[in-house]
DNA sequence: TTGAAAGCGCTAACAA
DNA sequence: TTGTTAGCGCTTTCAA
């Protein structure tokens, strides 16, 4: 900055200014600087920038997913991104794996002062952000809310749309309905299983699986159809968990006896024979939203937390529209 | 700082020394510090310690890819992430989507003072990045490699998989084989075609359409098979392209008749009937790889740049072993 | 071993 | 309108 100014023989706040736009600089002299700034390729230091400025903004937020790699999370992600570059700010992201990983990239951005955070819980206490909440630090969950902590939420209609998967399952005639679900003590999965509960009514013993990862899906599924007096369909709560059962249904040839439905959409969902009915999820709106709830704080907004609360939609594909036969 | 240096009473020098874990501080001063730390929920200023920092680490690097909600690019930057993390490295991200927004994204990390940057190229040009390279910046590109720029590259081996693909479709019987394909000035989109068109000897005109999204490559999989002497067996040469023409043949209903094989492997290949089969790459082996050059880079490597080819497996599902009927 | 003071690159108050 | 100067939060000489 200091070459750029005795490049283009004015002061530092000429520089600062005239990259700043400020409109009270002479034109002459700001040409003067932007030539310079060409000739040497300078680009502002944002770190410094952001540390002498008086509302130290960064111009950045982060969002912590569970893992960057997941499609869902990936488009949650994206959703974030799309809204936050439309304001000019950048957005970055870290896979957090488990509860102590968020904690640890939660402080990661933190100090490096970005000015708001999304965060898609992968654990199950979030008392050590109150400390930076109740100091300032604009907060919002997504996909599930934040435990022990009062903070805006964007989240998916889970226990709805699980509901409705399996109101679908059962207006088919099915009245043995496993459930896959991943791990239990998530939010998302209570609400989901509770949405199953609520449809069934009576939840059969041996027939609810949780804690499940796609290969542990893959084994239970096969399982559950071994087992004497097994279902005549499924819903699956989760993607991972949805593309295990998916697999194992097409090994065991099954495909086009047991019913499915899955909750998330995949890809190629409608690909398959028969297509795979599910509850989709908009995993980009739902990105999208926590920008919004995000950005309004980040703007000012006061007043208690909000929660929203996302639809969800089936979509049906042939998996989830065939009958029941005599179980 | 300045009130955990208080509440210590101690200097900020040795506040800031035990933070460091300086050897030389008094175990009891330590403690009290440490002691003030937790009291007061103190973290660190990372941007203000970069900044006065003498080695100037900011302890993070970033990756530019297309866009974090492809499957193939997120897995790259969870690779990239996987191998950062291990060393204590923070990884940030963002979508390019083009050639402006790269840039962009690349001038915004710059800026920020990463230690590193990670691009999958979405332009045709790094010219911009010159300068800043010859300055120190360490960069690598990923899955293409850099144009008018000399820096490390990690890359799958496009040419020779798209090759695999295409004899290992003539193996089968098969003659007329289209080949659909994304943005045609891509690297690996005209390494793919190399390869192609070396294991077919001579392109048959009709039967090559380029610049495909998702959407087109369905559309132009009807269109190139509605048309007179259609092609026996297909090559989509990206994972988009693949996943609209395995809809597009599903839905004219002739996935069992029309010969397939797609670069880069997508969800529930294997629970099609038939299978997909596709020549894979390792995305997260992709990503790790670039961890490593770049790394090796930030570790004072110096020496030519280096380009790593990293090998591609056919995976054999069904579709691609269909055998040629006649034409 | 500890503290005082300078300064990283920048912006903002103040003076000119 | 422009320049001078102080200082953001931290690390690192230099002296004590």
């Amino acid at each position: 900055m200091k070459d750029v100014a005795a490049l283009a023989g004015v002061s530092l706040s000429t520089v600062s200014r005239t990259i700043n736009g400020d409109p009270k600089v002479a034109p002459d002299l700001a040409a003067r600087v932007r030539h310079a700034v060409g000739l040497l390729g300078y680009q502002r230091d944002e770190a410094a920038s952001a540390l002498r400025r008086a509302d130290r903004v960064s111009a950045s937020v982060a969002i912590i997913i569970e893992d960057v790699a997941n499609p869902f999370f990936s488009a949650v992600h994206r959703g974030v991104e799309d809204y936050a570059r439309e304001r000019g700010v950048l957005t970055l992201s870290g896979s957090s794996d488990d509860a102590a990983r968020e904690r640890a990239l939660a402080e990661a951005f933190v100090s490096r002062r970005v000015d708001g955070l999304v965060i898609a819980p992968a654990g199950p206490d979030h008392r050590y952000l109150e400390r930076e909440h109740a100091a300032g630090l604009r907060l919002v969950f997504v996909d599930r809310p934040g435990h022990w902590i009062e903070a805006d939420a964007a989240l998916s209609d889970n226990a709805g749309g699980a509901r409705a998967a399996v109101e679908h399952l059962m207006a088919a005639g099915h009245r043995r309905i496993a459930y896959l679900g991943d791990r239990a003590w998530l939010f998302t999965a209570s609400e989901r299983f509770q949405g199953h509960r609520t449809a069934v009514g009576k939840v059969a013993p041996g027939l609810v699986h949780q804690d499940l990862g796609e290969e542990r899906a893959y084994a239970v599924t096969r399982e559950v159809l071994a087992a004497p007096d097994p279902p005549t369909a499924l819903f699956t709560s989760q993607n991972l968990v949805t593309l295990g059962a998916v697999r194992a249904l097409h090994d065991l040839g099954v495909r086009d006896r047991v019913a499915h439905v899955g909750f998330d959409d995949v890809p190629l969902a409608d690909a398959l024979a028969p297509g795979l009915t599910v509850v989709a999820q908009d995993p980009h709106a739902l990105g999208r939203t926590a920008g919004e709830l995000l950005f309004a704080r980040m703007n000012g907004e006061h007043g208690p937390p909000r929660r929203i609360l996302m639809p969800t939609r089936l979509i049906r594909r042939g998996s989830g529209e065939l009958a029941a036969v005599s179980g």
